[in-house]
DNA sequence: TATGATGATACAATCGTTTGCACACTGAAC
DNA sequence: GTTCAGTGTGCAAACGATTGTATCATCATA
């Protein structure tokens, strides 16, 4: 059985409240006493049962994970791990540990974050808030620090850390007009990720201060991947000679998958489309062509988020903040220079 | 503040214990009293403090999860977070948590797991055990329930899941045979990895029913990517008429920076040189050409370390199990058939 | 010598649950 | 009118720590 400190207590002949004080290096113990007791703590290998000392402290050094929309979902992108090992890292060091959940069929999000939060375990919350779900009707009634990573609905009201994703959506559409691009397309929006949201606003205000009026049928929806008969869509969109010249795209994945789809008709990345791209994955660095691609620093989102939260737990955040993390246009070799 | 059990029963008019009993459906509660107490429980949205709960239970609903060599290394392969996901099914499904540890600079891997299994928090632990780590030592002592992902050094007195490597190895290089290869390299040896040595054994052997001898030098380690003196001997591997027709290679990346390597030496995948890989990553599926690999399964390994673990927990399982998940060889375009 | 300050330790309450046991009631059997 | 099941509830002791306060020496001071 495992050593308690009722048993260091009676072993080293004092009291248990002096064992805890003296481990905890607490002045009012005599040196003599403190160093007898690490002894013998020592001794019996003993470590203060967490689950205990949380209770009285109502503070478990543990902070809850969140993932979004199932695990099934979420890992398989690199993305998430890559945020939980930034988190981990300022963990590890801060000696706290995480508590991960995840939706699943048979426990919504909404319910696992409940779960998560109702428990009694954690001290605070991390989510990955890609979607969204009504987070805020489990969340309101508890007094529970919460870090959002990914721009929330009500943004002003809550903390979060985020890039600057207007910004990016900006950046890499003047990329692509710079190299002489006037005709790109926008693929992957999806209202019910804010990502995608910020960054067409910024891919619009780049098209506006270019000039160029915007074809809203040249916002297509990442849903052309799963359902077939959207591909007509885009067949109809490549066809022609005012096709896009260049196209912004959401995730590397989906960029892959573009390039499969052109290739079939015998367009090439990059002589006939450019394309950007967000998320600098492996595989869209190993794809051919290699995918220039937005590297959005996901390790660093959860670096960020983590530290704000820890902040958060020790009180030394009183109101909403934010924190902006910068990103990075990584150049390969998916854009060419168009000579018009 | 938090509704407590007390709460609960002070509005229901009841004892603590028995709001306890009726919320676990105890057969002793009269009908009415139940259905009082759950209502009021629902009003003032009460949920039992499981650190409390766990304490008095021995029993906290919560599996450790150990990742070896710091989040930095781990996470940043896809192996993990597969392996991760398929824990995650189980543990929601069971409504289980999983307290996440990873060591770091600032915290060795032994001494996070010793952090894990002292701090009190978990029944049960998972070990990705890909290294050979003295973790005996912070575990004989604990009567802990533990299972390994990955085939540890004394395999018949621990519970682990793994694929069959000896076999894996030996099929991939029989499969290179088969398609007339003769001369078969194999990359990303590494004696503190078991898959390594597991599959090196079964290269040996499926060598060795072919009656072709072993060439020593001909079992490279994975270090020539991090250092490029190992090139050198690379290149002279890959010199001359009698140089390898075929690799078989432990990971995808390791695939992946070798055909650059040999393009740059004017050699080409598939038609100069085949290769088979494993992991069957993403990067793999989509680089150039795409890759023939070995899909270790990941996500079952996971799912089937997790279903153990809650086996041993209940104390379903009385002596040290093992666990086989199959792997499967996916062909794709890195290999081709040799007419001579 | 009485008094007060000081320093070291122990006592006991507390955190929020669970659970073995005692208790009180009801109605039936003797 | 006892005794006896059987049923439903409450009491109190855990689980393993922390921490405010009381206690008790010891020693210096008046």
């Amino acid at each position: 059985m495992k050593a308690t400190i009722k048993d260091v207590a009676r072993v080293a002949r004092v009291s248990p409240s002096t064992v805890s004080r003296a481990l905890q290096n607490n002045p009012r113990i005599s040196q003599e006493v403190r160093t007898r007791v690490q002894r013998v703590a020592k001794e019996l290998d003993f470590h203060p049962n967490q689950m205990a000392r949380s209770l009285v402290r109502r503070h478990s050094h543990i902070v809850g994970v969140m993932f979004p929309g199932g695990t099934s979902i979420s890992m398989g992108h690199p993305f998430y791990p890559e945020v939980l090992r930034g988190i981990g890292q300022v963990a590890s060091q801060q000696r706290y540990h995480m508590l991960l959940s995840t939706g699943s069929e048979s426990l919504s999000d909404v319910e696992a974050v409940r779960d998560l939060v109702g428990s009694g375990y954690v001290s605070g919350l991390l989510l990955l808030a890609a979607q969204d779900s009504p987070m805020e009707e489990p969340l309101s009634a508890q007094a529970m620090p919460v870090v959002e990573i990914g721009h929330p609905l009500d943004a002003q009201h809550r903390c979060f850390v985020d890039n600057d994703n207007v910004m990016a959506g900006w950046r890499t559409t003047e990329y692509l007009l710079e190299r002489g691009h006037k005709r790109i397309l926008f693929l992957g929006y999806d209202a019910r990720f804010f990502v995608t949201v910020d960054r067409r606003k910024g891919y619009e205000q780049a098209l506006a201060q270019a000039g160029i009026a915007l074809e809203p049928e040249w916002v297509v929806s990442s849903r052309f991947m799963e359902n077939t008969t959207d591909n007509s869509l885009l067949e109809k969109l490549f066809q022609g000679e005012d096709r896009p010249t260049a196209v912004v795209s959401m995730d590397d994945t989906l960029s892959i998958g573009l390039i499969g789809f052109l290739r079939g008709r015998h367009l090439h990345v990059p002589e006939d489309v450019s394309l950007v791209s967000f998320n600098n994955t492996q595989a869209g660095q190993y794809c051919m062509p290699a995918l220039t691609s937005v590297d959005v620093d996901p390790c660093r989102l959860g670096v960020c988020a983590m530290q704000l939260l820890l902040d958060m737990i020790d009180g030394k955040v009183e109101s909403p903040t934010h924190v902006e993390v910068p990103f990075r246009l990584v150049e390969r070799h998916s854009v060419s220079v168009l000579h018009k």
